[in-house]
DNA sequence: TTGGATGTACGAAAATCTTCGTATATACTT
DNA sequence: AAGTATATACGAAGATTTTCGTACATCCAA
């Protein structure tokens, strides 16, 4: 699996959100939040495309690209390659680090303690 | 805060683990999982002093280089980053991937659902 | 006291990632 | 039909990170 770059990341993401796009209006949203050129975003895009992963329509004058690559596979790779290098492998510093900010509604919490429920009944 | 690079970070969990070390120790670490020249972590370590990552005593020869930043803050500047790009700036989509894989010990799954319920006491 | 082992300093090559300029083709507008 | 806008292709410059070669200093053992 390859991992993406912060540039690809980003783009993934606006993929991930919005379904297949051009290059024209992954570039926008882009913009939207820092310059970037038209060319740049394009570029990246291509490369992305020799990767696998992405793929595009060239049935019409602008490609519309989709990721090949899915958001939860791209999450769990990246989370488990932080919890290798930064938290020495384990899972729960790393959750604990993530609640511990505080920032977590409660309907969050809900979530979790119901996924942990379940992992609880699932080892017995 | 300076966000370390990959093989920055390497060094970092050494020294936290085993405290302040020299270069040759450093770098005998690192060749235990990956060959790597010895003259590559020094520069390296060298570029961390610069950077304040690590300090170094110089008072004898062969220099003994301590980490200047502590384990707990790059965990959370590197998490941070990561929720943000790869995970929206959800604490629980991250949570819940990390969990979901199921190599969370029950040890660890109680040491998460106290500190939940920490949080849930400290909401109310 | 001399040669080998071990250390630092440092420039620069190598690798990777990001950005951009330019060429060229196609579509639209008037 | 001409000119403008918009598209892709692609090489290469820039920026960052990693790796390494080489020079030189110091320590230690024979």
């Amino acid at each position: 699996m390859i991992k993406p770059t912060e540039a690809e990341l980003e783009i993934l993401r606006i993929l991930w959100l919005r379904g297949p796009l051009s290059v024209r209006v992954v570039n926008d949203v882009i913009n939207e939040s820092k310059d970037s050129g038209y060319t740049t975003t394009l570029k990246t895009m291509q490369i992305m495309t020799q990767k696998g992963l992405v793929a595009r329509d060239e049935s019409s004058r602008t490609h519309i690209y989709r990721a090949l690559i899915g958001k939860d596979k791209v999450q769990t790779v990246l989370l488990d390659k932080l919890m290798d290098t930064a938290f020495g492998g384990s899972a729960s510093q790393l959750v604990l680090n993530a609640l511990g900010r505080g920032s977590t509604s409660q309907k969050e919490l809900e979530e979790i303690k119901a996924l942990i429920k379940k992992l609880e009944d699932g080892n017995q």
